[in-house]
DNA sequence: CGATTTAAGGATAATCAATATCCTTAAATA
DNA sequence: TATTTAAGGATATTGATTATCCTTAAATCG
């Protein structure tokens, strides 16, 4: 079980985003050029992002993607749930109604005590995630980036927005 | 990113192996029968269990699974690990590297910081799976299953131990 | 207006992991 | 000696992930 490559993708095209002043856009080409990604592939995951609202879109020369939120208001789950989809990692396929024991009439009152659990955990995953904002990261990063390399970063961003 | 349903199928044969009195075994096909899954795949996620030292084996009629430590010394994750692998659900491919203002020669000093957070969420989903032991898990099957099928169950299947 | 740039999304191909089956070997039992 | 069993190698089959190409429609700009 290994989430898709593009989780990772769009999470940093987010911080990137982040760091823009209002009114800016980002294209799909410039993001794939910044991290060395096919374009076409990533442009599937940022309409996953618009889809859930949390980038917005223009098109045109200068257009591309903006966050649609404040970076305090866009969480990690927000992101990871765009591509990876809001269904528990866990899937319960009921094996328990294979037993040879059970009537034909057998009816379940509650949901598989095994899965229960299962989706406990996905949910102890999804609440450390829900709890990460894109706020936070972009601090992280600011501390852990060397000085020069974030402003060469910005420049050659701004020189493409 | 979906678990894989031999996890599934592992967690439910744990639960039955538990019930079993002390120096029996259930084979593979009582196993796969009972829970109306493949019986060769199921092998192979047997096997897993086996080499992680999770379950024990023994040969010839009458052998097949028990466990190899008390319910209250095998947790969920223990289980998950042994058939899905330990390693991260995140996979970092380091896209930083790719951006093209970094200099050739440039060294990075920590890991890349959205893989740090990602990672956090992944052990925060193993930290909950270990606090779950088969212990446990039985206490509350045993409470959820009614006693009739219970009972049923227990005799087909100490008929074929 | 017309050329260019852009996101959105449909169609399709390539790759790889998950799922599944078959077969051989060696050990335990009876 | 015949049967039962786990272990593990080999090999399909299926389905999700990864990737590319193309068309459409909107925004920009000369």
């Amino acid at each position: 079980m290994i989430l898709k490559s593009q989780v990772e993708w769009v999470l940093h095209c987010c911080a990137l985003l982040a760091g823009l002043p209002e009114n800016h856009y980002l294209s799909t080409k410039t993001l794939a050029e910044f991290h060395g990604v096919p374009k076409e592939y990533l442009s599937k995951a940022l309409q996953n992002l618009s889809q859930a609202a949390i980038v917005e879109t223009t098109l045109g020369p200068s257009g591309g993607y903006r966050l649609a939120r404040p970076t305090s208001e866009i969480t990690f789950l927000d992101i990871v749930e765009a591509v990876e989809g809001k269904s528990p990692t866990f899937v319960c396929n009921n094996i328990r109604e294979n037993n040879p024991c059970r009537s034909v009439d057998h009816c379940d009152t509650k949901p598989c005590s095994v899965a229960r659990i299962m989706w406990d955990a996905d949910e102890a995953w999804r609440s450390k995630l829900r709890s990460v904002t894109l706020a936070s990261l972009v601090e992280t990063l600011a501390k852990d980036v060397p000085a020069d390399l974030w402003k060469k970063s910005s420049e050659w961003v701004m020189a493409r927005t």
